[in-house]
DNA sequence: ATCCAGGTACCCA
DNA sequence: TGGGTACATGGA
């Protein structure tokens, strides 16, 4: 541990430092915060910072030490997903998988686990999970990021140099559309905009999501504008850590088609059926199990070479 | 230049 | 309920 702390040069700076303990491996940082499930972290000399609420977090990892500041011990394994144990959860996922009716393992899944199995689902704020999935629609990663950083500029208070906080809903609400869409948000501002007048109205709307079932949680954000399935489903997972929501993108949608549901007739290049978000959703939970929102972040974050 | 990206709202049958 | 289409933006 000692040794550890010689190798950062700037290791005084971390006021908090723990051990990885066995069940909380594997675990990698630059996985976890870098797989497109939170926007606008940086790392710079090997020190992740972002903003969560109120305050600056910046954590490192060393091997299977990590250093922090920025929050306290009881918070920040919640905040990183460290109290899911990995092995649990794979183990579930497969036992379902046999459930399901395979009869031997499934040589896709074991092979993208190689790459993400040390990602980790982490319970973001609701209300930035929520903006962020709602500028997230019809574009790529960095152009989220990008997106979600000019409005922290524009809107949210600066608490250290190059460090704003989320704009909150009154900032983003009265505010003129113009203002919002110079953020790269194009025709989401108006989105962001209703969104948060109507949580500026009924600030409790968010935390009242807690106690409800899944399906009827998800019902509940799909009334704010902006909010389909697939953000609603990122905010359960991301947010509110409801293991069985499976975001369905573009890419995922590829995946579970072609390497689970259109089993070639014979070969290929018929005409591939396009599946619902419900059936592409719903057989993730049948096949993968309760966990189903991590069997997807880990075909999610594995690299591109292993669907193809 | 075209197509695509962690989609949604709206319209129409 | 289910199927097209417009919507901003930037990168490949």
């Amino acid at each position: 541990m000692s040794q550890a702390i010689h190798t950062f040069c700037t290791i005084t700076l971390f006021v908090h430092s723990f051990s990885l303990t066995c069940s909380m491996l594997p675990f990698d940082l630059d996985l976890t915060l870098s797989c497109g499930q939170i926007f606008g972290w940086k790392k710079a000399a090997g020190a992740w910072s972002g903003v969560y609420r109120d305050r600056i977090l910046t954590i490192v990892q060393k091997g299977t030490d990590i250093f922090y500041e920025g929050c306290e011990p009881g918070e920040i394994a919640g905040f990183l997903g460290l109290d899911d144990d990995p092995v649990v959860i794979i183990t579930s996922i497969r036992r379902h998988m046999q459930t399901y009716g395979n009869v031997g393992e499934d040589p896709f899944f074991e092979q993208n686990i190689q790459f993400s199995q040390a990602s980790r689902i982490m319970r973001q704020d609701p209300w930035e999970c929520l903006v962020s999935f709602i500028c997230s629609a019809n574009s790529n990663i960095p152009l989220i990021s990008r997106r979600i950083g000019l409005l922290m500029e524009r809107f949210g208070e600066e608490i250290r140099p190059g460090y704003n906080l989320f704009p909150d809903p009154e900032a983003l609400s009265e505010s003129p559309e113009s203002v919002v869409r110079e953020c790269l948000a194009g025709y989401r501002a108006p989105y962001l905009q209703r969104t948060a007048g109507i949580l500026r109205e009924d600030p409790d709307f968010l935390s009242r999501l807690v106690s409800l079932e899944y399906k009827e949680a998800k019902k509940r954000l799909m009334t704010l504008p902006g909010v389909g399935p697939k953000v609603a489903d990122c905010v359960l997972l991301f947010a509110y850590h409801r293991l069985e929501a499976v975001p369905v993108d573009v890419r995922i949608r590829r995946i579970i088609t072609i390497r689970y549901l259109d089993v070639p007739e014979k070969d290929g290049l018929g005409e591939e059926k396009e599946y619902s978000y419900d059936e592409i959703a719903d057989f993730c939970r049948a096949y993968f199990g309760p966990y189903a929102g991590y069997a997807q972040q880990y075909l999610f974050a594995a690299r591109d070479e292993t669907y193809e």
